[in-house]
DNA sequence: CTACTATTCAACAACATCATTGAATAGTAG
DNA sequence: CTACTATTCAATGATGTTGTTGAATAGTAG
C-alpha cells in the first residue's frame, strides 16, 4: 500500500480508540460520574444501576482508550478522568444539546407534570447572590461537593435533605443545583421541597458548567 | 422500569450518537477534511481513498448525528462540518496527541530517513514573520486556502510546486504548512524543495490550530 | 425524450461490540 | 493460614457495524 494512505489510516486509526470509547451510553454515563470527581467500580455499578463485571468492563475500555486513570486506594481501586477528558465530554455534550433534537424532547416529556422546574438562569441567580437573598444547595453526594462546588454553596445531600428542612429559610429563594441538565437528583430536591412550603427553583448547570463560564468554584468541606 | 434510570438511558443514548459517529477511522479521516472546507462526495472520496458508495454511507451517518451539513450544489452534494464540530474534533485530536503513545511513534515511523522535518517552531516563525524573513507557503488544494489561510501565506499547491521553483527565494527561509500535523502534503513540499537546493522548512500546525491558538487567519485569495 | 452523472440505496458476509453469567484473582483482615 | 471482598477475566449468544458490490434514483444537459 501507498506509505502515505498507510500512515494515515493508522493515524485515525489510534484516533478513534477515543471515539470508540465514547460510542457506547453506559460509558458516557460513567465518564460524566467521574468527571464530578473519582469514584470506585463499586461505587460507579450502584450509581448507574450496572452489574460490577459490566461496570469494570466499560472502564476498561476508557482505560485502554487512556481517557480515564485507575490508582488502587486500600482495597479499593479509585477511577478517576484523564486530563481535558471532561472539557472534551462538556463539548461533546454541548453539541449533543444544540443539535439533536431528540435531547429537548426527551427532557420535556420527562419534566411533564413535575411542578416549579423552570430553570433559574445564571443571571437571575448572580443577582440574588449579590443582594445576599438565595439558599444554594448542592444535593450530591458529599464526597461529590467536596470535589469541588458552586462557591457559596451548602451540601445538603438530596438522602438527608427531610432531616435539614428545619434549617432552610422559609422567606427566601432556594436554588438547588446538581451535576447538570441531566442529573435528577436537584429535580427531586426541588419538586420535595416545593411540597412541604418552601419557594425553591432548579439551576441547571453543574460545577463542570459554572467553572466553564469562568465563575468560581471552591473545593474541601 | 424507573422512570429516572429510564430518562438517563434515553440521554446517554442520544449522546452516543455523537460517540459512534466518530469512532470509526474513515469518518474521522472524513471530518477532518472537511473542516478544511466543504467538499463534494466525489472530492471526499478521491482525497481518502475510498469508493464513493462508502464515502456517501459515512457521511449519511455522519449527517444523522448531526455533524455536517449538506447542501445541493448544481451538480452535486456539498457537505460542510457543523457548527462547533471541528472545535470539538480539534479536541479530541489534542486527547489522542497527549495520551496516546502510539500515534507519536507512527509519526515517527513515517518520518525516519526524511530530512529537515524537525518541524518550525511557532515562535521562531513569530519572530521571522516580523522581521520579514520567511515566505510562507499554503500547499494545500487552491479551494482550502480560499476557505481560510493563515495570514500573509502563498498558496502553492503541492501538485504546481514543480512549476513555482523559479519564483521561490533562494536566500530566504521558505516554510510549507498544509492541514496540520498528520498530513503529508507539507512534508512531500519540504522534501522536494529541500531537494532543490532551497532552505524549506515545515509547520506542523494546520489553519484550525493557528486560528485555536488567536493568530490571524484570511480567507478569500 | 434520452443519455448521462453524482449520489444514494439494498443486501450480503465478515467482523466487532454488548450484556450477562459464573469463575478466577489478588489483596486484606482476622 | 482461612475467609472474605473488590475487582477482573473468560465465554457465550444476540445485536451492530463495516466494506463491497451492483442496482436504483433524481436531476442535468443535449
Amino acid at each position: 500500500m501507498n506509505p502515505n494512505r498507510q500512515f494515515k489510516n493508522e493515524i485515525y486509526e489510534q484516533f478513534s480508540r477515543i471515539g470508540k470509547a465514547v460510542s457506547n451510553p453506559r460509558r458516557l454515563e460513567l465518564l460524566d460520574i467521574l468527571c464530578q470527581g473519582e469514584r470506585t467500580v463499586e461505587g460507579l455499578a450502584k450509581e448507574t444501576a450496572m452489574p460490577v463485571a459490566s461496570t469494570s468492563q466499560h472502564l476498561q475500555v476508557l482505560k485502554n482508550s487512556r481517557l480515564v486513570e485507575q490508582e488502587k486506594k486500600g482495597l479499593y481501586v479509585v477511577y478517576r478522568p484523564a486530563p481535558m477528558v471532561c472539557e472534551f465530554f462538556l463539548s461533546m455534550r454541548r453539541i449533543a444539546e444544540t443539535r439533536i433534537a431528540e435531547i429537548e424532547q426527551i427532557k420535556n416529556r420527562f419534566l411533564a407534570g413535575k411542578e416549579g422546574m423552570e430553570p433559574m438562569d445564571r443571571d437571575t441567580l448572580l443577582r440574588r447572590i449579590r443582594e445576599d437573598a438565595v439558599t444554594i444547595l448542592d444535593v450530591r453526594p458529599p464526597e461529590e461537593f467536596r470535589a469541588g462546588h458552586i462557591e457559596g454553596a451548602v451540601s445538603v445531600p438530596l438522602e438527608e435533605l427531610g432531616l435539614m428542612l428545619a434549617k432552610l429559610p422559609r422567606d427566601q429563594e432556594i436554588v438547588a443545583y446538581c451535576r447538570g441538565p441531566y442529573c435528577v437528583l436537584s429535580i427531586q430536591a426541588v419538586e420535595f421541597l416545593n411540597q412541604n412550603g418552601f419557594h425553591a427553583l432548579r439551576l441547571e448547570e453543574g460545577v463542570q458548567d459554572w467553572r466553564a463560564m469562568g465563575l468560581p468554584v471552591a473545593s474541601g468541606d
